[in-house]
RNA sequence: GGAGCGGUAGUUCAGUUGGUUAGAAUAUCGGCCUGUCACGCCGAGGGUCGCGGGUUCGAGUCCCGUCCGCUCCGCCA
């Protein structure tokens, strides 16, 4: 049997007979009248009607007349006659007039109707997923996404890319995120671990002379949740040889322009802007700024060093503190008294024990027009300063953060984009940039241990292994990030491609020689035989595919994700399992019988 | 590990200072109407107020604990 969706019907097929399978939302049945509604797969809805008393007896061979139903209709295309037009629905349009329906499937009443207009809770549209996603805006997002990967892969196919698949139970690596593990039953007291992302395995595939690697991988990090984080998600895998970042950057960003170009018709920046990483910081105290912000934080520390007030004058004194100014234009109008305490209780979830604050009611007037409650603790020149600093104008509110560099960093970024929301400032609607330079090393929470800030096998900026030895803390990486919006899409490096580096990264890491051959020997025999230049880069696909596609959670861009606490309320994974599988597997539960 | 918000009918929600039989809309079922399209009209059924404990003459409401969902901090090389 032919099937045609309702969204190929068109004038030309007016007089046709044709059959239509789909979901028949049924309406109202008396007297050999039926009106239903059929979807087709994209959620368009085309109205049938039918006065033939044959479509009511198929009904009602049903044990019961139910709302939804998946039919078969085979019907003659005609067009709605004058006089019985709606608002909705024009004379003239098309319309089915059935012929013959076959009831393929009865629905039982559902747990809520895909098309109702009531905003389903997201805990139940998990548990029945499958009805949530018949939603026209859901099956949209599918499509995207599919139309997404297929513009990534044609892309890559025409640049000479192989589409390798690398393992998805592969070795345990101790190193950043929690790994999830699989045990093995051959080998009872050993465990695989799913992967946090395929990088050895795309290094060694540049080392088996492959050149160009992509890959659409699935990888898994047991890490708690965000709306932006699923303990598995979907990077798009790049790795080639011999190309720099500059050549690596350029290609990401044709194939990111040509997706925002050919999927939503915008035209992107060429080439995409750059910050280093030291500007992202200082400009917007975060390495993944939102630019279409208008806000920037502003460093005063310099200004405040000498003043009585040591909320300001320690933190500026102290190498490792900061103390930055956040001008907010019109904010004595817009900031309401309460308001300002929210920032301020906003803030102290970022570490800050404060937030102080200037409201510029008559800039002209210097410090009478002035209001705040630390404007006693700075002289005339200080305030004179901060003010031509700042730019401030009158109605202006200046914020400031005064902490350990963290602290103000995290906290004003976060008010940044707090403001930026709340008061509407947001300017354009896709701001993509590259953020470069990233530090090679930084200390970790003890303050006594060097980690590495990418991983451990991105290349130093400095190839004298002597000098990188000598300075850590100030060599940066060979890395790069690209971010949309203030959302890491993604970020990429390029390798280390000589045993002798690697060794000296591993040294400075505290990562002993017996350590790195156990964990990773692997790859540093691989890299003994011989080893392109090399480097790539990963994107993730479902943070992508939300930006694009307007969801404010990558859940809404996956077809089956899970719920905050790591679980499927559809099937109810992650769940026990029998004793004879554990006892297979040589584990016992501890606490059980 | 921590903070905040939420959990009441299939669904979305209301529920006052602790006080009679816990309501509305929608869905479901029955009746009526029919070119409807969030159809309309009449009627009916439908509740472990997440769970456990406590305070009280009396708890959906107050207290403690706990589970679940969401947002965030920590975490995510």
């Amino acid at each position: 049997m032919r099937t045609h969706y309702c969204a190929e019907l068109n004038d030309t097929s007016v007089g046709k007979t044709v059959s239509i399978c789909g979901w028949v939302h049924y309406r109202r049945d008396l007297g050999g009248l039926i009106f239903v509604e059929i979807r087709d797969r994209s959620g368009l809805v085309q109205a049938v009607f039918s006065p033939q008393e044959q479509t009511s007896a198929l009904f009602q061979q049903a044990e019961q007349i139910r709302k939804e139903y998946v039919v078969c209709i085979t019907g003659e295309v005609r067009l709605r006659p004058e006089g019985t037009e709606n608002k909705n629905s024009p004379a003239g349009k098309i319309e089915l007039g059935v012929l013959a329906l076959e009831i393929v499937s009865v629905a039982s009443p559902l747990p809520f109707y895909p098309d109702e207009h009531q905003n389903i809770s997201e805990e139940v549209r998990l548990k029945y997923r499958y009805l949530d996603l018949r939603r026209p805006e859901m099956f949209y997002r599918l499509k995207f996404r599919t139309d997404a990967i297929r513009i990534m892969r044609s892309f890559f196919d025409h640049h000479g890319f192989l589409d390798v698949e690398t393992p998805i139970l592969t070795k345990a690596t101790p190193e950043g995120a929690r790994d999830y593990l699989v045990p093995s039953r051959t080998q009872p007291g050993s465990f695989f671990a799913l992967p946090q992302s395929p990088q050895l395995f795309k290094q060694l595939l540049m080392m088996s002379g492959i050149d160009r690697y992509y890959q659409i991988a699935r990888c898994f990090r047991d890490e708690d949740l965000r709306a932006d984080r699923q303990p598995e998600f979907t990077q798009l895998d790049i790795e080639t040889s011999f190309m720099d970042e500059e050549a690596i950057m350029q290609l990401v960003e044709t194939l990111i322009r040509k997706l925002f170009l050919e999927l939503l018709e915008v035209t992107l920046p060429d080439p995409f802007p750059r910050l280093t990483y030291r500007e992202a910081i200082d400009r917007f105290g975060i390495d993944r700024p939102d630019l279409r912000n208008p806000l920037e934080l502003i460093e005063i520390s310099d200004l405040v060093q000498d003043v009585e007030f040591k909320v300001f004058s320690n933190p500026a004194k102290d190498k490792g503190g900061r103390v930055a100014a956040l001008s907010v234009p019109g904010g004595v109008e817009t900031l309401s008294r309460k308001e300002i305490d929210d920032c301020t209780h906003f803030v102290s979830l970022y570490g800050a024990k404060g937030l102080a604050y200037i409201k510029v009611n008559q800039r002209e007037q210097g410090r009478e027009g002035l209001q705040s409650p630390i404007l006693k603790f700075l002289p005339d020149d200080v305030l004179q300063a901060i003010l031509e600093r700042t730019r401030a104008k009158t109605g202006d509110i200046i914020f400031f953060g005064a902490d350990h560099s963290k602290i103000v960093n995290d906290s004003l970024a976060a008010l940044r984009n707090k403001l930026g929301q709340d008061l509407g400032l947001l300017q354009g609607e896709w701001r993509p940039l590259w953020v470069v330079d990233f530090p090679m090393f930084e200390r970790d929470k003890m303050g006594t241990r060097w980690q590495a800030v990418h991983h451990p096998f991105t290349t130093p900026s400095v190839s004298d292994i002597a000098k990188l030895e000598a300075d850590p803390g100030h060599s940066t990486a060979r890395a790069y990030d690209i971010v949309l919006n203030g959302i890491e899409l993604g970020g990429g490096s390029i390798r280390i491609h000589t045993p002798e580096m690697q060794q000296a990264v591993f040294d400075i890491l505290g990562v002993g020689k017996t350590e790195a051959q156990e964990k990773f020997g692997f790859l540093l025999d691989a890299l003994k035989y011989g080893c392109p230049p090399h480097g790539g880069l990963a994107i993730g696909i479902d943070r992508l595919i939300m930006l694009m596609t307007g969801a404010t959670s990558i859940r809404d861009v996956i077809a089956f994700p899970k719920t905050q606490t790591a679980s499927c309320p559809l099937t109810s994974a992650p769940s026990s399992v029998s004793e004879e599988q554990l006892k297979e597997l040589g584990i016992r539960i501890k606490g059980a019988s």
